[in-house]
DNA sequence: CGTTTTCGTTAACATTTATCAATAAATAAC
DNA sequence: GTTATTTATTGATAAATGTTAACGAAAACG
């Protein structure tokens, strides 16, 4: 249950000790979400950082009653509503299975008395924060290309797998446009 | 001279000791910038990260010739060009300076020795990676925005302040359009 | 299986935004 | 202060993208 977490723990923080390990595993929760299952609406406090075990999630707004797609993420990586586990606020986007999941969750609670009891953890909740800003780095370079078929061409080349896995109006919205429109820049081909 | 982030580190880790702070300032270099300055161009390596101490600074992408502004920042805060310095990969910014500016720079070597000395540094390091990713968020949601417009308002909400200092052409380029369309959204009011 | 719903494609048309060019205004340099 | 340079505005036109609608394909469901 907890070795994929386990194994990526152990990357992060080489310096892992069994006794850090075993205080991380006592808090880690398993939760199964089904496809079209939310982890967290709008307005909601997001008060935990999941590990995705299976499955694919998504990060969306709502706009004008539009969704608006701003990630993606597949088994091994992190996902947070983050902007509102740091902060405590609020969050301003729904987070989605767009696939059964299985999720490893370490709340915000955990995460402070870890970081009190055992210093060394303190690299793991930094690891975290630098593998998500990398992660949202990324996704600000795509949007700022300046044409939504260089958007789409970098989506194609950073994340091939998830072209196959989400549909495609999700990912029209990821990059910014409509789903006709994406239809058209994929036939010009 | 280190008066200022002396004060942000305290806000940012309470559990400062004398000990701690004192190890970093030891490690702190100060750098005077004159407006057009370059810190770093396009694929350096990104070493350090930078508190302001006075001045703005801006990151911009070059894309077939054109500027693309990403951030700008002000006082008594921290840029740099983050991917680089998590990586150690070539940057894909350029940081430079809009106006003179006096920076307070930690070197990524120095920083990776406070962690392993000092195990309370981790929460700085932590923070700072919070606080960079917090802004990203920020700049990620205006980019979402539907609307020119929308996103040109959300950052007069948010940061009215750079309205005033930063020339309106490059306000325009962060917020991805052309300054003949920005100059038509603002007359239009 | 057959049925229903969702998703992707295509076309005509409307709207938004970019481009190009000219000029005015503001700022920097001498 | 005067001149040179950069920045902002405005208009005409072109290009890109959105909207609406219809239809076919694929997937989900019973």
């Amino acid at each position: 249950m907890f070795q994929q977490i386990k194994t990526y723990y152990k990357t992060l923080v080489p310096a892992i000790t069994d006794e850090s390990w075993n205080a991380m595993e006592e808090r880690l929760t398993v939760q199964h979400l089904k496809k079209g299952d939310f982890f967290i609406r709008k307005g909601d406090i997001c008060r935990h950082v999941c590990f995705v075990n299976t499955g694919l999630m998504r990060l969306f707004y709502l706009e004008d009653g539009k969704e608006i797609c701003t990630a993606f993420i597949t088994e091994n990586k992190f996902i947070s509503e983050y902007a509102s586990f740091l902060t405590n606020a609020p969050a301003a986007q729904y987070m989605e299975a767009l696939e059964d999941c299985e999720l490893v969750n370490l709340s915000f609670t955990n995460m402070q008395n870890l970081y009190k009891q055992y210093p060394v953890f303190e690299i793991f909740g930094r690891k975290i924060a630098e593998y998500l800003y990398l992660l949202l780095s990324k996704h600000n370079t795509i949007l700022r290309a300046h044409t939504p078929e260089q958007r789409y061409q970098f989506l194609l080349d950073e994340e091939p797998q998830l072209i196959q896995r989400v549909p495609q109006y999700m990912i029209a919205s990821f990059i910014g446009i409509t789903p006709e429109h994406l239809s058209r820049i994929r036939n010009k081909r």
